[in-house]
DNA sequence: TTGACAAATAGGAGTAAGTCCTACATAGTA
DNA sequence: TACTATGTAGGACTTACTCCTATTTGTCAA
């Protein structure tokens, strides 16, 4: 799957193409962030990228890569997977439900749809893994912050 | 929809009986954290409920209240909400793709799916909130942990 | 090509949230 | 009612950031 979008030559012109539209400079630690993390396919935390990154670049703090990283999933050059960073937060829900969060506010809703239950899972995931739960998840700007903020 | 399940009282005994069930000592403490966790609606962390349960029981600990937390989700009292309690995760994929993570290892796999793809965002959300993004989360345990563990 | 300067970085201090440890307390039972 | 496994409080420790400030560096304009 990570080689469908072509070499990491191309990832990496694609990259500095993206600084330049958005206005971010490019500097020869984003670029060792950016290659760690698209090489990765483990879904790295800021503390796993600083450990390969410092291979390269012994000086480089890890408040540097948390930062970069972060800017990163702000400007679309990568994503944050969704709740993670996020203390564990409890649901005394047990019925099947759905999430929709507020990226703002972290605000999580709860909402109960039956198509969404009846998702199947594909056989291929279902023969590998056991499943023990599905959902889906939903995010974007809920009414308050869309509203007064 | 807190309400669909019966009233507090009604809560409070079920929540008896499971303890009993499942040979859960029920203590003062914990009849309050549940409590204090049926009655929120805002997905609380550990740190919130403690601030909550300390009004009832001043000299409570965080240790307390995050271990019984803990134990209500071991035991299906209540649950955890999916990646939260992780370090931010990053992903450089920005394709729609769909998560499927180990309870175990915490190891996500990405999958892609078209059926996930097409699913439609119910139109009372769509018109209360503004939705930026959606996906599956699958949750269970990996063929490494299944086998080898 | 060279300044100038806004942006980015390094390194250290600070913070939030949770987990570990150990002595003490107590719910459940016999 | 007395015993014992289980649970709790409080403090130390850990993890994963996040903030602060001095220094450095990409980028643009001359």
């Amino acid at each position: 799957m990570d080689t469908r979008h072509g070499s990491t030559d191309e990832k990496l012109e694609r990259f500095r193409v993206t600084c330049r539209e958005r206005g971010l400079k490019i500097t020869p630690q984003r670029i060792a962030i950016y290659r760690e993390l698209s090489h990765s396919n483990q879904h790295p935390n800021a503390s796993r990228v600083y450990e390969e990154v410092r291979k390269i670049f012994p000086n480089i703090s890890l408040d540097t890569v948390s930062r970069t990283l972060q800017t990163f999933s702000e400007l679309d050059i990568a994503s944050m997977v969704e709740f993670s960073g996020e203390a564990k937060r409890f649901d005394p829900n047990l019925d099947p439900h759905h999430h929709f969060r507020c990226i703002q506010c972290g605000h999580i809703i709860d909402f109960c749809n039956d198509d969404y239950d009846a998702i199947e899972v594909p056989a291929e995931l279902q023969t590998k893994y056991t499943i023990l739960g599905k959902r889906v998840c939903l995010e974007g700007i809920c009414d308050r912050c869309k509203t007064g903020d």
